[in-house]
DNA sequence: GGTTGACTTAGACCATAGTCTAAGCACTAT
DNA sequence: ATAGTGCTTAGACTATGGTCTAAGTCAACC
């Protein structure tokens, strides 16, 4: 799969993936012709960063991750800890966003009865 | 209250304090040495923008609230009307998040099979 | 043989949201 | 008096995460 038809699929633009490359998140292989040739691999990895993205983990967090996984099954641990680590952050973040909502249920609802 | 005191109630720096005004987020009365002077009012507006920052609205649509805001109360339909926006918006965020959290949680899973 | 789309390096540019400094003035407290 | 804290304007600088362009190469398609 060449970049276009990865950012097509991933809706992330090719300026992006090779940014993403620079930073050293992905690394491709290329194919013949030198043009970057994704795999299944790839498209898991990259769903999994755009997941991680979503969640607030900073570019240089998943470098770190990345770095990890490039070393093999030995890291698997450190990596587990990361994840734990992050799921602690993200369920704070739920939290955050559960009593927003709460406090902006409360404002609406006091607007409706102003309005 | 002065500035200083309202940087540490608040949490937010008096450069973002000052910023804030600069980007006429807040409007502040001053005291008869020509000091920020924040009252009640002004807490409970700044907790409330920090509320809308939480849940991503970025300053410029915060600004356009404030805008609303300082119109008064004809406007106040308007203002119903961006925070239910809003609301659909955080709502939406908030399935993001659990729905990451489930992909999270997977893949943590699979991780303590192999640790 | 021209167009298309890939590649490269390097760097400019953008938005967002601050953060900090300089320089000078004003007032209060020690 | 002088330190401390507030004020002002203006602009520099930071971090994050892209986004885009230039300039040149290369291979494939029509």
């Amino acid at each position: 799969m060449i970049i276009s038809e990865m950012a097509q699929l991933t809706q992330i633009s090719e300026y992006t993936l090779r940014y993403y490359e620079k930073k050293e998140l992905i690394a491709v292989s290329r194919d013949a012709r030198g043009r970057r040739n994704y795999d299944e691999n790839d498209i898991e990895w990259i769903r999994f960063i755009q997941r991680l993205k979503e969640t607030g983990m900073p570019l240089r967090n998943i470098k770190k991750y990345a770095d990890l996984r490039a070393k093999g099954d030995q890291t698997v641990h450190e990596r587990l800890e990361m994840l734990e680590a992050h799921r602690i952050f993200v369920v704070a973040e739920q939290q955050k966003w559960a009593q927003n909502l709460y406090n902006l249920d409360a404002k609406i609802e006091y607007y409706r009865k102003k309005d």
